[in-house]
DNA sequence: AAGATGATCAACCGCTACTCA
DNA sequence: CTGAGTAGCGGTTGATCATCT
């Protein structure tokens, strides 16, 4: 029987049936298409019914997680655009693990895509950097050091400005208003106040003091594997500047803490 | 060329919340 | 109120592909 995974049709022999008689592994082609013409013409919804009337022997759970993260029609596919990692950032370190309620601020992203993102790329370089993904330490090199980053890599390569998130949607004088909220764009971590108008001292202020975020081991750029955000290398975000930025914001947090 | 290792992502699992009889 | 059925969420697993040695 054919499976189409990663965009490649191989032969699997693994699906196998559990004790119910339900079905688990991968999907067939078949077993697609049975599900699609039973939700084109039925609709989605009372999942265990859908898998019992398409014909399917599978579970209403596993119809419904293969509609949602594959078959709809507005999955989107390919990569995660800068943006759509500006946001996801963003979007995390206001709710955390909340990956369905910022798949929703994501069109035609799955919950599961995010999560699958998170997992693979920024935990991974948590990890590569020896910081807990949660520390401190690290979402602050988040927030002010790769997030003003990817920021000016979307203004560059766009040249055009960040497109604001329709957020909610307000009723006025009887008229609906659209009130947008530039929700992932803070003004305190915008390239404007992150590089461009901080005033960044002579190298030679402090070539000697490499920073060594507490309790966060600075890899060595012999230990960067894949490319967080797109960069050249994470080391590119280490450079003396960002370092002495990120310092600035992390001794003016401490001094406003006191 | 082949085996080892790492990265990716679809799918499953367990749990909680919600609905309804 | 309670219990069954269902939907949805977040964590985890495992198959496959890609890259490295």
């Amino acid at each position: 029987m054919e499976v189409n995974m990663k965009g490649i049709s191989a032969s699997y022999q693994s699906v196998e049936e559990d004790d119910m008689g339900f079905r688990k592994g991968p999907w067939t082609d078949e077993e697609d298409s049975k599900l699609v013409n039973y939700i084109t013409t039925h609709g989605e919804g009372h999942w265990n019914s859908v898998a019992r009337y398409a014909g399917l022997k599978r579970t209403g759970k596993s119809c419904r997680l293969r509609w949602l993260n594959y078959l709809r029609p507005d999955v989107r596919r390919g990569n995660i655009t800068l943006q759509e990692q500006l946001m996801i950032l963003e979007l995390h370190s206001r709710w955390g693990n909340r990956w369905s309620k910022i798949a929703q601020q994501l069109p035609g992203r799955t919950d599961n895509e995010i999560k699958n993102y998170w997992r693979t790329r920024v935990i991974k370089q948590a990890k590569q950097l020896k910081c807990d993904v949660n520390s401190k330490q690290f979402r602050d090199a988040m927030r002010y050091v790769w997030m003003p980053r990817l920021l000016e890599r979307i203004r560059a390569s766009e040249y055009q400005p960040v497109q604001p998130v329709i957020t909610s949607t307000i009723t006025q004088s009887g008229m609906d208003i659209q009130e947008s909220e530039t929700m992932w764009v803070n003004p305190s971590y915008t390239s404007s106040e992150s590089s461009a108008e901080v005033q960044v001292p002579s190298s030679s202020d402090h070539t000697e003091s490499r920073y060594d975020l507490p309790g966060c081991h600075v890899a060595d750029s012999s230990e960067y594997g894949s490319d967080l955000f797109g960069l050249e290398s994470l080391e590119s975000f280490w450079n003396e500047e960002n370092m002495w930025f990120l310092q600035q914001q992390l001794s003016d947090d401490l001094s406003l803490n006191k």
